[in-house]
DNA sequence: TTTTGTTTAGTGTTAAAACATCTAAGTTTG
DNA sequence: CAAACTTAGATGTTTTAACACTAAACAAAA
């Protein structure tokens, strides 16, 4: 449905101001049908994004700031995040052996189960229900265009 | 900068997975952003999201549902938002005569004056900085696929 | 080596989100 | 009308975000 539609907005709005609040509105759209479809595995969105960033550089593992770095949202905390998946037992700390103030973070086994639990029960990754009615070639215009969006 | 380069992502990307995380990721830098132009008025990004709903009705109001149902993130408790910048003198409440359990919601002249003094100072509204890369077409295309992509 | 500064991670605190629940007012139905 | 139901808004509680601050490990410089 058109973003105006959506809003009730009455008046219409400069393209830009429009692009600006469609991002912000797609992506709140977004990040609700995300959590609910983590809801049942219970993670939240930012705890999924670790596992997933974790699993991406597996076997090795990443600093809590390398972490942080490669989130979708940096204003995560990071370490509290982390403590809340140890003790779910999905990923593992090891302090670092060089430089000790490092903590190297890996995800587990039971980790990477959960998941492949996620993709397949249809998500993000692989089979996403997500934006499918986007072609190939919209959701790469898509993307470049955000990219500049960002300049 | 590319998605990926932000993200420090190795692996590429299928087209729509990339097009998901950037919507999420230019939202989220879009919103500290905002954030921060919005810090020296006080104000928090939803409080501001109301306020330019209100304004957009006056000089009527608005119930609290209405202004839920219009808002960028629907998950908002506007009650206790609307209480908030009642208290700073920035709307107005009043009981709807006919249906008593209504409240109806009013943009104040200081909430107007604070409006414009933020639209001033070069913001979402007007003469933004953000997104302004995009030339106006481009602006247009965006919003359509992000149209599209919630469909 | 001691001092100074920097980087990494964790913690404390306040505010806000998330989610359910509750009360009051209004509607509908028997 | 009374009971059951629905809707609007507020509130309680738990979790999380936001932000600053601390502590420890390392690096650089005096």
């Amino acid at each position: 449905m058109k973003l105006e539609v959506e809003l009730k907005s009455t008046k219409p709005m400069p393209a830009r101001q429009r692009a600006t609040l469609n991002v912000l509105f797609t992506a709140s759209w977004l990040d609700c049908a995300i959590t609910r479809q983590l809801r049942p595995f219970g993670l939240t969105s930012p705890q999924y994004n670790i596992l997933r960033i974790l699993n991406g550089s597996a076997p090795k593992g990443l600093s809590v700031l390398d972490i942080k770095s490669r989130m979708l949202d940096r204003s995560s905390n990071v370490s509290r995040l982390v403590e809340k998946l140890r003790i779910a037992a999905l990923v593992e700390r090891v302090t670092h052996g060089k430089d000790r103030r490092m903590v190297i973070v890996t995800i587990s086994e039971t980790g990477k189960k959960l998941l492949s639990e996620i993709d397949k029960a249809q998500f993000i990754g692989g089979n996403s229900t997500l934006g499918n009615k986007l072609s190939e070639s919209e959701a790469l215009e898509l993307a470049h265009l955000l990219d500049k969006f960002r300049e």
